[in-house]
DNA sequence: TCATGGCTTTACGTTAGCGTCAAACAACTG
DNA sequence: CAGTTGTTTGACGCTAACGTAAAGCCATGA
């Protein structure tokens, strides 16, 4: 009931609820996986019946889900990561800042240590294009 | 014999010679991981007898190690990154060329994630802080 | 001489993050 | 109605990256 009443905004992109099997051939991942991620409270679809229907939210969880894994956190790390996002929503506003910056602290180490190596990396591409051919 | 005969440059820095205890503490890891990373081809120091012993070289590689694990990459992934270093001494550089291509794909796309991240929680702060203090 | 500290190897234990059946149910199709 | 497809919940398996003893070899110092 009240598919779309007067509760979420009027906008809509794409199709809304999807099946596991969708956003696992979306995202190239197993089924599995998203179960698992289910499991670990990163997701939670609702259901109809026992099956698993999941909507935009759930969608773009999983986006920043496999983002975070590109990244190389862990999924505790990135169970908490998505607790930030859920904060927005006020409470323990300070203690959400400080959360925030620390994680903000992290990446921006990992930003520089990024930046070194793609600079290293460069650098030893040069190198190796130098002694292929002197000047093309 | 021959400690510094005419073999290695004649600089040098900080010490040489470090004992896997030294390189532990020095980087806040176990001596368990360092032999764990020999064991997987990672390092390879010398031996005085049964002991190991790390120089320089060692040192840097074990930083190179680091830096990966704070980049989220497997020791596989590390291993195969350091290969390229070694490499530099000249064989198949257009092979080397490619996979540093390769490599540097990859780095520039958790690049790109790591900077939206970075907004995105930058943002978030900006609205947290907008909840308790207008404008400090 | 014996205790202590640091080094070694061997080997089993542990956690994370899924892969891979297995068994069962639901809906659709010919 | 049987078969196929898609879903579910277990439950066991597996790799990576170490942790954690266990047991032994040296060297040093009281």
């Amino acid at each position: 009931m009240t598919s779309s009443d007067a509760d979420s905004p009027a906008i809509s992109d794409g199709p809304d609820l999807y099946s596991i099997a969708d956003l696992a051939r979306e995202f190239g991942i197993s089924t599995r996986a998203i179960r698992f991620y289910e499991s670990k409270g990163l997701i939670a679809p609702e259901r109809l019946g026992a099956t698993r229907v999941f909507r935009r939210r759930d969608r773009a969880r999983l986006i920043l889900i496999l983002r975070g894994k590109r990244l190389g956190f862990s999924l505790r790390d990135i169970s908490d990561y998505l607790a930030l996002y859920d904060a927005d929503r006020g409470q323990q506003v300070n203690l959400l800042a400080e959360k925030v910056d620390e994680r903000l602290e992290l990446l921006e180490q990992q930003l520089a240590d990024l930046q070194t190596t793609i600079a290293e990396l460069q650098e030893i591409r040069k190198l190796a294009r130098t002694r292929v051919s002197p000047a093309s």
